[in-house]
DNA sequence: GGAGATTGTGGGTTTTTGTGGCTAATAGTG
DNA sequence: CACTATTAGCCACAAAAACCCACAATCTCC
């Protein structure tokens, strides 16, 4: 179970050290083997352990393709997905285009979402994050009115 | 069932004290293994025992990804969750991060609230009572019409 | 009310973790 | 085939977290 902010930096060659830990799970999970890819609805990537991933992209394949918007998440998300392994001090190499894509600089933060990992570049996120807390008069969906925390 | 308010302070390291009366009960439900996230909706921390989170988690996983309210709980509330231990001394340390999204200055109070405690600021949580005190004319919901105290 | 135990707080020390830089290896290019 | 640019492995440093012990305030029980 991913989860928790994580503050970390990117050195010059783009490289950042996933926090250790989950190395150990991610280790015993899919032999440190990790995809990278971008997010659809927001500017950050999305770190998916192997196995993980595999089950995403069987889902979104199965979708019909002569769906636009179908068509749109399969190029997006599966033509952006990278392999990606961990290197022996427990970081991963952040390829340039998909660096490039989600404006990361030298400090991201990554964010623990269950099944994954999101990157962001860590000054755009507190944009975002403030933007969240702000907007709490959205629509409740069906599915959230009972939830109780 | 956690229930009461407990005045703490936090030592310069970000560290709190569980009251002792806890303790036992902490130990024995998650061998001290709890969950530290923010509120969504107050300037506050939520401290789940694991067990009581993990159920959680799985509801708000479940929810639909595509919808923008189930996307902002879940970057807020999953995306800050940080698993935390209690020490030998039963303390927990508050993760930098987090001490700053709640202002958690010296004086903190802990707040039972059934399944887990709410962190204030201690001044803060003052303030925030006495505008609860004194804001009673809120709307009732159906839920709530024929409580019995 | 006093002695003993318990609880909360503080500080110092060791260990771990994250980060930067250097060197070796690999792949791509002319 | 040589040269360059990029990637991977390795080592070392600094900062932070975990651990340990000690004191002081509080509560309990006799």
């Amino acid at each position: 179970m991913l989860r928790g902010v994580h503050a970390l930096s990117m050195d010059s060659k783009g490289r950042m050290a996933i926090p250790s830990r989950f190395r150990d799970a991610i280790t015993q999970a899919c032999q440190g083997e990790l995809v990278l890819t971008i997010d659809t609805e927001e500017l950050c990537l999305l770190l998916y352990p192997l196995n993980e991933w595999e089950v995403i992209q069987q889902k979104i394949e199965a979708l019909p393709s002569y769906n636009r918007a179908v068509r749109r998440i399969q190029r997006l998300l599966i033509g952006h997905a990278t392999d990606i392994e961990m290197d022996g001090n427990g970081r991963i190499l952040v390829p340039g285009p998909l660096r490039d894509h989600a404006r990361l600089d030298k400090k991201v933060v990554l964010l623990g979402q269950g099944n994954k990992f999101e990157v962001w570049d860590e000054q755009y996120w507190q944009e975002r994050r403030d933007a969240y807390l702000q907007d709490d008069a959205m629509d409740i969906p069906e599915a959230m009115q009972e939830l109780s925390l």
